[in-house]
DNA sequence: GCAAAAGTGTTCTCAGTACACCCATGA
DNA sequence: TCATGGGTGTACTGAGAACACTTTTGC
């Protein structure tokens, strides 16, 4: 890739995708690979994973750039997300790999990375559709990673962890139809407890912003049909902003 | 000021320092004063107040140049500290008043800023050792303030009414030792709420971590001497952390 | 003895939890 | 008709909320 004279070279941007995928009801990461050939005698320097990240542009918001970078590799827009933590530590990319990668890359030595997330399903991405090879992990269960991107999806998790509790992001990781079963295994999967069935949709179904779809209902490979429901962003911004706090499961 | 070589030109820490002040009950902010006259005719071009920020050594932790920065302005180590967010729209530093002293300061115009927050008592702080002229603003109440800081403070303010909802920070805002009644005017200006002085009471002393100092009681200028309670960390951590987060107003 | 702040108890309501069986469907 | 996942009700317990008066002290 030819240097981008507009590049802020000591700035990067690094977004930690999580997908939710059904099938294998598990919480995944994509991840892209890091691959690298000794030039004289073919052998293997380098081959791990790492995030998608790039520099931040003279001209744009930070916010931009992390936009940007996941419409690049996923062809999505307007999707959640959080900036939430910068990575600065001198040391960050100084060790063997990382530092023969980064002067392929022609990266700074000293690069600060502002780290995002962001939430969607694993279904929406193709992943034939990149030029990338990205790959799907699941957070519990990570290939080695260069940098300190393992770090990062760490914290990126745990922060997951807490706002489930307080914020609705949990919508975003879900198709916009959807059974209650499905939105207590994605409980249960992200935050690694068991829910009883019944007191969990006595509890979503007290919510107004959590509405039955009446017309419709899913096929499953066979069996009773399940209803489905969508949340309602409209309504759950209508209530108070402490009603949203104090809530804690859903 | 010279210009120090081992500065990343672009890239800045700014602190907002919170401090509580028992005397006038508010929650305040310290700022430092930014003032220029013009060398011609001695107009004052600006005169206003900022956060108080520095920009990033080379070899330093972005948490080190927080805690430096810190260090310079109150005297102070080993504060609660947060790293809340990071500030890089391309036009934060670009309004007349801002470029002028960029220009005086030596700043790069497209500086990020990576915010801080820092919890203490107002009291704590002795405003005289210190060579900049600092102010304690309620934070309710602020002054004109140069760049974006108004927003860098609005945006700590709403994670810390988050936080304290969530995590025990309130206890760094307080002194080691405080009375219930103190505690609850605390929550109640944090979070602009009244509380029932009884249920808090019951609820408060149901946490095995908040713990009565039997020996010692405070007078005050006169009136019916009141317990003094301290926080205790060790005991708190010994909790699990559901227990934590589930829990509410403390 | 009074002004000022500290401290105290009870009742009600509602949300959380524990727990086991029937229902609808497609094969 | 049966295997599979969908769906339901009740009783108990504990926390939160509403609410008003007594106590201790210095002056």
């Amino acid at each position: 890739m030819p240097i981008q004279p507009q590049i802020i070279p000591n700035l990067s941007v690094d977004c930690v995708v999580f997908g939710f995928d059904f099938d294998t009801k598990s919480l995944n990461v994509l991840l892209t690979k890091r691959y690298l050939e000794c030039d004289v005698n073919q052998k293997v320097l380098i081959d791990d994973f790492v995030l998608t990240g790039y520099h931040v542009l003279e001209n744009e918001d930070i916010d931009q750039t992390a936009t940007r970078v996941l419409k690049e590799l996923t062809g999505l827009d307007n999707l959640y997300k959080k900036q939430f933590k910068v990575f600065g530590n001198p040391n960050r990319l100084m060790n063997e790999k990382d530092r023969i990668w980064a002067q392929k890359e022609n990266f700074n030595e000293r690069t600060i990375t502002i780290a995002y997330y962001f939430l969607l399903q694993a279904s929406e991405v193709s992943l034939n559709d990149t030029k990338r090879e990205a790959h799907w992990f699941p957070v519990n269960n990570l290939p080695v990673m260069g940098f300190d991107h393992l770090d990062i999806i760490t914290d990126a998790y745990n922060d997951i962890k807490i706002k489930v509790l307080t914020e609705q992001i949990m919508f975003d990781l879900m198709p916009i139809k959807f059974t209650l079963n499905e939105l207590q295994s994605a409980y249960e999967i992200i935050l690694d407890v068991t829910l009883d069935n019944r007191n969990f949709r006595k509890k979503v179904l007290t919510k107004p912003y959590i509405v039955p779809l009446q017309d419709k209902k899913k096929v499953g490979t066979a069996k009773k049909p399940s209803q489905l429901y969508m949340f309602s962003k409209d309504v759950y911004f209508k209530l108070t902003e402490k009603d949203a706090i104090i809530s804690t499961i859903i």
